[in-house]
DNA sequence: TCTATATTTGAGTATGTGTTCATATAATCA
DNA sequence: TGATTATATGAACACATACTCAAATATAGA
């Protein structure tokens, strides 16, 4: 009998041994989707690559443009269109365009709370 | 001439092209310590694992142990603890111990604020 | 259209990381 | 003490990922 795949089990008692069955069933019921979940560990993965972390916090005092942005995080600006790129598809940032020049910004204040509560956090211990 | 290492660097013009100067400096003056911002990062990181992070929500309901959890999140309770240990090394979980059993449970308020902030950024799209 | 500038993209590579498996530690009970 | 239960730990492996380098777009100006 193979060990249960490391997928959130919905059997009552997933071929385990579990102590206070009762203590699973409740979270079970008040755990979010399985797709949900997937994205929201992806957006606190993004935010936990410190070179991305860094753009993140440059773009919290205002618009940048991808060679600032490189030459405040001190590395190639190939390296930062990658990172941006992660930090689009999660919606974390959004960019207009002015001639040649890309300005990228937050997207929504969601972004910079999520930053504020973990800093606090850090700072409070 | 080699590349700049990638370290945020605190040259004027750290041998890169910059566009806007200004906002490069300002982004400096308002930016936290190193120590501080790899700190956070690690934070987000250690959020950022589908397994830690199903742990961190089934938390979010009541303490539990090691087997629950296993049994909760899916994957085998070895695969567990080494998660918890990277939870515990940046006090995301605490527990305390009952004879054989250890329950764990989310280390203060902030660790849940996350959570919210990060499903109100998805939620609100 | 040709050149220069700003940014993006793809391949390659070196490093990091989550799981499994076997073993070790810690506490309880006979 | 010895056996059992609950959890932790270390090594190993398979997979993910951040950077570099070279090349490709995209826009502006001559």
């Amino acid at each position: 009998m193979p060990k249960p795949s490391p997928q959130p089990c919905d059997e009552p008692f997933c071929e385990v041994r579990t102590i206070h069955l009762d203590r699973v069933i409740r979270a079970r019921q008040e755990a979010i989707s399985d797709p949900l979940l997937q994205r929201l560990a992806l957006t606190y993965k993004i935010l936990g690559d410190p070179t991305r972390l860094r753009i993140v916090m440059a773009l919290k005092s205002g618009e940048m443009c991808v060679c600032d942005l490189a030459a405040f995080v001190g590395v190639s600006e190939s390296a930062v269109s990658h990172q941006l790129r992660h930090l689009r598809d999660l919606t974390l940032v959004k960019h207009r365009r002015d001639g040649q020049t890309l300005y990228y910004s937050l997207d929504d204040e969601h972004v910079s709370d999520l930053i504020k509560i973990g800093l606090e956090h850090l700072l409070e211990d």
